[in-house]
DNA sequence: GTTGAAATTAGTACGAA
DNA sequence: TTCGTACTAATTTCAAC
C-alpha cells in the first residue's frame, strides 16, 4: 500500500500482511550491515566480510534483493553542495478523508525528500531540500496552503545534521532485546516529568486506509 | 564540525566554510542523481546514461568522492524485514551547555539512526528505530532521561512512511529557482493563518558552537 | 575529453561435500 | 544448503589519439 515499509505500532502486530517472505538468519543480518556501510562493496568482498562463500553470497544477496529486505542502493549526497543548502521539516494536519489528495499533491512536489504519517498533534512530517530560505517559505505558502487537505503547518529548520547512521542491526539488535524488559523495574528511578508521549489526534487511524 | 553537513539558515550564509572544493556542472549533478536512484551502477552504465565518455565517468565520479560530494554509499533497508518494525521520532530539549555530552551519549545508542538540530520549541529530533514499543519506552525513560543534558523530551511513533526519495536534484533544482520569486506577488493570495514559522528558541545558536 | 585494447574482476554454472 | 572450481562476460585501467 505505501511505496515504503509500514510499522505496525501495536506490540502484537496488525492483521494484514504479518507473514515474511523470507526468514533472515544472522549471516543475512550481517549482509545487511555489510551493505548499508558500502553499498558499492562487490559481491566477492562481501563473501569475505561475512566469511560465506562467494556462490553463497551471491544466492542469499539475491534472494534479500528479491525478497524486499533490501529496497535499493542509493548514494548519500551533501546537500550543501548540490545546491540545496536549506533543510527544513514541515509538520502537516490533514483533512480527513483527503489523505490521498495529500499524497498525490506530494508526489508533484521534488523538493519533498521525505514523508511519514505521525501519532502526535500533527498528521505528517515532511522534510524538504530547497536552495535558500525564500524558496521554503514559497514551499510552504504557495504550494502546500493550497492544497484543500493541507489544515494547518508548522515549520521548522534543521540547523545540523548531527547523526544518519547507516547500520541499525545484527548486534545492535541483540542490544535492544537485552534491553527490553529492564525498564518496568528502572521506572520508578527515573524523573518521568520530563518526558511525554503524544498519542494519535482523534480519527487519525482513519489516514492510514484511505490513502 | 559535523560528521554529516551543516546548513546555513540565513539566506546569507554563515562565516566558516563558504568555500566549495569542486564546482559542480551539469553532468555532475546528473551523475548524482543517477547515483542516487541506482547506487550500484557500473561507471560504465553511468556514462552512457549521462553521456560521457568511460574515462570521463571515472574521473568526475572519483572528484565527487573525494570532494565528499558523494558521502557515501548504502543500501537501504526494509526495516519492518530486519526485525525493527518500529520507528519513532523523539523530539529532545537539550540543556544550554551540554550539547557535547548529548552528541556523545547519542553516539553510544545504536537504535539512533538520525539526529537533527531544529529550531523551534525543540532542539533536537531523532528517530529511532527498535523491535517493539517497549523499546522506545525503555530508550526514552531509561537512557534518555537520564542523560543530564535532556531537558525534556517528545515522543511521537511514526505509523508509515509514505515517501523517501533518492533524487533531489537537477531538474528539481531549475524548478525551485523558477519558483523562488512568485512567492511575493502570492503571499496575499494565499491563507496565511494556517500556517506557522517556528524559529528558534533563546540561546539555541550557543548549541551549534559547543558541540 | 575520447576511443580502444589489455588486465583484472565480477557473475554464472555445475559437480561435490 | 553450502562450497569450490572452472568458464564466460563485464568492468576498470591505461595507453595513444
Amino acid at each position: 500500500m505505501s511505496e515504503i515499509s509500514r510499522n505496525g505500532v501495536s506490540g502484537g502486530g496488525q492483521p494484514g500482511r504479518i507473514g515474511i517472505g523470507l526468514e533472515l538468519d544472522d549471516i543475512h543480518l550481517k549482509i545487511l550491515e555489510v551493505l548499508r556501510e558500502n553499498g558499492r562493496i562487490s559481491v566477492a568482498a562481501l563473501a569475505e566480510r561475512v566469511g560465506i562463500s562467494r556462490a553463497n553470497a551471491y544466492t542469499r544477496f539475491e534472494a534479500l534483493r528479491a525478497d524486499g529486505a533490501i529496497k535499493r542502493f542509493t548514494a548519500e549526497i551533501d546537500h550543501v553542495r548540490a545546491g540545496l543548502g536549506i533543510t527544513a521539516l514541515i509538520f502537516v494536519t490533514v483533512r480527513q478523508q483527503m489523505w490521498k489528495q495529500f499524497r498525490a499533491e506530494l508526489a508533484r512536489m521534488p523538493e519533498v525528500e521525505y514523508c511519514a504519517i505521525t501519532t502526535g498533534q500533527h498528521d505528517a512530517m515532511i522534510q524538504v531540500r530547497v536552495s535558500d530560505v525564500a524558496a521554503v517559505h514559497t514551499m510552504v505558502t504557495d504550494r502546500l496552503a493550497n492544497i484543500p487537505a493541507v489544515k494547518a503547518t508548522e515549520t521548522v529548520f534543521i540547523l545540523d545534521e548531527v547523526l544518519r547512521r547507516p547500520y541499525v542491526l545484527p548486534s545492535d539488535r541483540d542490544q535492544a532485546r537485552s534491553q527490553r524488559r529492564p525498564s518496568q523495574e528502572a521506572q520508578g528511578d527515573v524523573p518521568l516529568g520530563k518526558m511525554r508521549f503524544v498519542g494519535a489526534a482523534e480519527g487519525r487511524a482513519a489516514l492510514r486506509k484511505d490513502g
